[in-house]
RNA sequence: GGGCGAAUAGCUCAGCUGGGAGAGCAUCGGCCUUACAAGCCGAGGGUCACAGGUUCGAUCCCUGUUUCGCCCACCA
């Protein structure tokens, strides 16, 4: 019976690795088992994240790949650590842009969410996510995410939506939020106020008009200039800086509004630029933001002259019920006519419009809802001075402590349909506002059952805001959160360091009383490979489901790991995927090889490798360096530094094991001897099992796949335990043996290839080594040596003469001789010792400066300054032998 | 205007507390050597943006300059 039929699953592995199907079979083999569920041990450390929800509406982009696999990378390694570790998904319900979408579909069928109403409206959006919704969990799925799926939230769960009405209802308690007149960014057309970020800027021509603004008393005018004469009606200050020297006799002088019969002071603020205009500012703080902050300092009144609708209302006097715009152009017809216009100029600014309608924006002030944030910030930023909260990479503190020092009242209220209704009702009775967790039936206050609730909902980022506890189940006092609260690390990109990390701060330290996370990781953002922005109209996308059914998951998730360095913005560039992708290849290939040598027999084979004393060279040398890679490896992921873990991984795999390992051990694996052979066959499996369970977290499916058809029986590798260093396996003697073997083999195939030596040809070779303990390691490995530069003869001794003809080259005090009869390039060979000698002469120069410099000699520490005396010798010893080399193939020119 | 970051090989990037710089890709040369041509072996290639300073010694620390990128504010 072969070994096949024994093992469908062990079959010959392929000759190249077959990712898209090993990729299905596996997710789908570890959503079955469970292997992604959190588990509660006691006595086990926790390890937790929540994933930061994207959008329900949203579609997976690099960003989200890079996040993601971040995520899974740190979640897969605790796990194999044998930490409690949960990783919580979920999506965010994204209230206007969910609400947008679902709009849209409405307007093809050519109906609007008022004419289906409020309630209609919902239940329609709730159908959309029921149909749509799941499609960013189903590719962070393909990207082999090992979220707790079981978890799964959604901002609007039941669980989560009653978080958010207890929170908001305790800090109405408290007197942190509060409703208020407030600027804000207002869509006539779409009627809402609409966040910052809602608001696209846009460069227009326009004009600026300046208008002459003249004092009561008639003794003169000041000129003020604006792009936006309708808002004039709405004036109740003119503005100058307090230092300007042009107006400092405006003082006490009022100013005649023109067109009203309005007087309005003047008043001094540091906010108003000199330099533009005439250094005189008209201020209509209801429909400007700044004019708004000035009249807070100055207490003036907040005219408002265009309502929601942007029409001119009854404040505008004789304007009122024109159309903002129809206005403006009145205006200036009317200032032109009374002599006030001053002139008018083009004049190119940035306009903001609905990001969905493209109307312009009026600022307008509107009663919204607050948080008072300054309290909730202060801890915030306590938590961080005192190290409970830690940002990577460091150079996010100064401006994580610049904006909160500089934060602002949070307006909390949106008048859209889609998100958290405000649990605040107002009695039609007595018109008492009741504040409730859940709705009230009676007015507590006057007892009328006629209450109205607010129609507004809440901001989107105060859900989100409570994420990292709503999601484990609070208000419920639950074990999830008793396990996993605080969470271990939020890894998300900087751009939302405000909107979202410092308001879970904020929430998780004054609702928990504690953080919410201890370590902040801020990735960057992933650009095209010239730094540019990746955008749809650019055209330079790189989407992550291309990415992945080209190269496969695992090659774009090593590629991500590599480039995230931390402080750097990311260039993503294909070729490197694919560069990775073979890299995977390999990796599958090293395998390949290794299961040849293996068999189903001998699984405890393994064991040979745990005492490493009594193997051979080349076997303690990897392990030694297999030692070294799981202690940088640990540290990087340890420290977040990810580029470190894929670099450590690859350098490892492919030019250490690969390169020179598996090529010096095939003579062992072919050998006649059984005891060669076991070791090694036992070191090989070792390696490459310790090298899989590494690698794991990188790349998932590929390690799996050679995991399962690794000998023995086996489990998943998820659940094997992540690689430990051993003080047994750390070897220093055997690293610089194989460092001075390898100087010796590489030294040898220089001198091969310069000569053009065919590849399949001999040589022979003679060693000259003065120190006799080299020269019987030398001895010991001969056979090994001579195998791997395909070497007929090997002679080592002590000294002898080089003949005329011959390759030659110096590795430490080892030279090495390759006679080669009429095949040496005299004229190229003596050009490059030129330049050798050239490079030697610099070197002894700057080195023999420094040790005759007292200085140095007195402040360096002596290592250094031994170090320095070694290489003085050195490259004496190199100099005097390429003088050397030199005289020889003169004789033969 | 304020802040942050970057500038290292042709390209994309490492280089973590100062002791004469590395990788991958690309280039050039040679190889189908019993895991892998998606591979192997070798080679070439850098005034570490510029100018000062600190230091025995600077890619690294400090100051300034230039160029690029980003963030915040503003553009009445």
């Amino acid at each position: 019976m072969n070994e096949t039929a024994q093992h469908p699953e062990k079959d010959t592995l392929s000759k190249a690795y077959e990712f898209a199907e090993v990729e299905r079979r596996w997710y789908a083999r570890w959503l079955d088992d469970k292997t992604f569920s959190a588990r509660m041990d006691k006595d086990k450390p926790a390890f937790s994240i929540v994933i930061p929800p994207p959008n329900v509406t949203g579609v997976l982009h690099i960003g989200h790949a890079l996040n993601n696999t971040l995520q899974d990378l740190l979640v897969r390694y605790h796990r194999m650590k044998g930490d409690n570790t949960l990783w919580v998904p979920g999506t965010d319900h994204a209230g206007i842009a969910t609400q947008n979408v679902v709009e849209r579909q409405l307007a093809s069928e050519n109906l609007s969410r008022h004419d289906l109403g409020r309630e209609k409206f919902i239940e329609r959006v709730w159908a959309w996510r029921e149909e749509k919704g799941g499609t960013i969990i189903n590719q962070l799925k393909r990207m082999g995410a090992s979220c707790d799926w079981e978890r799964e939230r959604f901002t609007m769960d039941e669980g989560l939506s009653r978080a958010v009405r207890e929170v908001f209802v305790r800090l109405y308690r408290e007197g942190l939020i509060y409703k208020g007149d407030y600027i804000v960014n207002w869509c006539p057309r779409c009627h809402t106020a609409l966040a910052d970020d809602e608001v696209e800027h846009e460069p227009t021509d326009g004009k600026l008009y300046h208008i002459r603004y003249p004092y009561a008393d008639g003794s003169g005018f000041v000129v003020v200039a604006t792009t936006r004469p309708e808002t004039m009606l709405g004036d109740t200050a003119v503005a100058v800086h307090p230092d300007d020297e042009r107006y400092q006799h405006l003082k006490d002088i009022g100013i005649s509004l023109p067109l009203t019969d309005r007087t309005i002071p003047v008043v001094f603020d540091h906010h108003v630029q000199r330099e533009f205009g005439t250094g005189a500012l008209k201020v209509t703080p209801a429909h400007d933001r700044d004019d708004y902050e000035i009249g807070l300092r100055h207490d003036l009144p907040r005219l408002k002259v265009i309502d929601d609708k942007g029409v001119m209302n009854e404040a505008a006097g004789v304007y009122a019920g024109l159309d903002r715009f129809a206005c403006r152009k009145k205006v200036v017809e009317d200032l032109q006519a009374l002599g006030m216009l001053d002139r008018i100029e083009d004049y190119q600014h940035a306009v903001g419009k609905c990001y969905r309608c493209f109307e312009v924006i009026e600022p307008t002030t509107s009663k919204q809802w607050f948080v008072s944030v300054r309290p909730l910030a202060d801890k915030a930023v306590a938590a961080v001075q005192e190290g409970r909260i830690k940002i990577y990479p460091n150079t996010w503190y100064r401006t994580f402590y610049a904006w909160m020092d500089n934060i602002r009242d949070w307006c909390i209220s949106r008048q859209i349909w889609w998100g958290h209704r405000i649990p605040a009702w107002t009695c039609q009775g007595c018109q008492q506002l009741v504040v409730e967790v859940d709705p009230p039936q009676v007015c507590p206050f006057c007892g009328s059952a006629s209450l109205h609730q607010e129609d507004d909902v809440l901001d989107t980022w105060f859900s989100s805001a409570l994420w990292p506890f709503s999601t484990l189940g609070w208000p419920e006092k639950t074990r999830e959160l008793a396990t996993f609260y605080p969470t271990s690390v939020l890894i998300t990109s900087f751009d939302i360091l405000f909107f979202w990390v410092a308001r879970m701060m904020m929430m998780g330290l004054h609702v928990m009383d504690e953080v919410p996370f201890h370590d902040v990781y801020l990735h960057a953002l992933v650009r095209d490979k010239f730094g540019k922005k990746m955008s749809k109209s650019t055209g330079n996308v790189i989407d992550p489901l291309v990415m992945i059914q080209q190269y496969g998951t695992d090659a774009f998730r090593f590629t991500l790991t590599a480039f995230a360095a931390q402080g750097r913005e990311i260039r993503m560039d294909e070729e490197r995927i694919d560069g990775y992708r073979r890299f995977i290849n390999k990796l599958w290939n090293a395998a390949r090889f290794a299961q040849m040598h293996l068999s189903e027999a001998d699984p405890g084979i393994t064991a040979l490798a745990a005492e490493p004393a009594s193997l051979a060279l080349p076997h303690r040398w990897i392990l030694s360096r297999l030692n070294a890679t799981i202690n940088d490896v640990r540290a990087a992921l340890d420290g977040y530094n990810f580029n470190e873990v894929a670099s450590a991984n690859y350098q490892f795999v492919w030019h250490e094991f690969c390169d020179w390992y598996l090529e010096w051990v095939k003579a062992d694996l072919f050998s006649d001897d059984p005891a060669a052979r076991d070791q090694a066959r036992a070191v090989l499996l070792t390696v490459l099992e310790q090298v899989l369970k590494l690698m794991h977290p990188i790349i998932p499916f590929v390690t799996e796949e050679i995991w399962s058809r690794l000998p023995g029986e086996r489990g998943s590798i998820m659940v094997e335990s992540f690689p430990e260093t051993r003080s047994a396996w750390e070897d220093p003697a055997a690293e610089t043996v194989m460092n001075l073997l390898m100087g010796v083999i590489s030294g040898l195939r220089t001198i091969r290839t310069e000569a053009e030596v065919h590849p399949s040809a001999k040589i022979d070779v003679l060693l000259l080594c003065p120190d006799a303990d080299k020269r019987a390691l030398l001895g010991e490995h001969a056979a090994a040596l001579q195998a791997m530069v395909r070497a007929g003869s090997l002679a080592i001794e002590a000294d002898g003469t080089v003949p005329d003809d011959a390759g030659h080259a110096l590795m430490q005090d080892v030279e090495l001789v390759v006679p080669l009869k009429g095949l040496i390039d005299v004229v190229g060979e003596l050009e490059k010792l030129a330049r050798e000698q050239g490079k030697l002469d610099k070197d002894l120069a700057r080195i023999l400066a420094k040790l005759g410099n007292d200085q140095f000699m007195a402040n360096a520490p002596a290592a250094v300054v031994a170090k320095e005396r070694d290489k003085e010798a050195e490259v004496r010893v190199r100099l005097g032998k390429t003088l050397e080399s030199v005289e020889r193939l003169n004789k033969l020119r």
